[in-house]
DNA sequence: CTGCATCCGCCCGGATACTG
DNA sequence: CAGTATCCGGGCGGATGCAG
């Protein structure tokens, strides 16, 4: 049992001494991760619940990122003994601070969305294009001669 | 060729309605993705620099991610028509501005750096743990009875 | 020096079935 | 309802070799 596939909830995880950021976003990282914060983030959820809001993550990955982000200090698991059984999750204030933070990367993407969307048309054109005019094919840019 | 494995290099990526936070991360999310801006955020860098700077990344993942940033818009691709050739890569402004960003995330980060430490342990000591006190082994919370 | 192509192992994550 | 356990395919990414 000891082996095996880790999935997201790696318990040993690799640190790298670059720079905290890529700690942040590997906590982050899983794709569904972010989508269970901003679901969170207006209240307790059930899982039931959470399941249909994120929509598209199995239960596997779901269980799996609830678990991490509660390891993480930034969910609260909640259970009501009742039958049926009840459990919420709920952003811990830290959670709230973080989404707070991930909205400043939303304004980053609005703001340059259509530079991106630039960006890309660009890069695509230039290099799928097979070939077109003989001088200046290449895709990058050169510094002036000097 | 227009089969086998994406890789990082994923022309089309997968809309996701929720959120556009997770666009952005997906952005980004690529390991050393953020290792390499940092790196780039300092100035115009060559690739075999790049190679040591980030240190972890093979050469096959560094040019895949690098090809992204540079279709992402974030790096500009400089070609120095010299022997052995030369290029290098830059930061465009609105990879700074992202940068300058992550900033913020590194920042919540290191506030909360404690907490998630102390998160880690209440994690892992409520859940490793077999079997202390016959009550409350439960690793959750329950809301007070009402 | 910079970069692409191929091979290939390994982990991520979906589907399904079963438990409390 | 809220998970957990198992199976298993796909793609992610490392290693290597070759080209400009």
């Amino acid at each position: 049992m000891s082996q095996g596939h880790t999935d997201v909830t790696d318990q040993a995880e690799t640190v790298d001494p670059a720079c905290p950021v890529v700690e942040v976003l590997d906590r982050v990282a899983g794709k569904w991760a972010v989508g269970i914060l901003v679901a969170a983030a207006k209240g307790p959820v059930r899982f039931t619940e959470l399941e249909r809001q994120v929509e598209g993550v199995s239960r596997r990955m779901l269980t799996l990122n609830l678990r991490k982000l509660e390891r993480e200090g930034l969910l609260v698991r909640t259970v009501h003994p009742t039958v049926p059984p009840r459990v919420e999750y709920e952003c811990t204030p830290m959670a709230l601070e973080l989404y707070e933070t991930l909205l400043s990367l939303v304004s980053w993407a609005e703001r340059h969305a259509v530079d991106i969307a630039h960006a890309h048309l660009v890069y695509d054109t230039e290099h799928a294009a097979p070939a077109e005019s003989p001088e200046r094919a290449s895709r990058a840019r050169v510094p002036a001669t000097r």
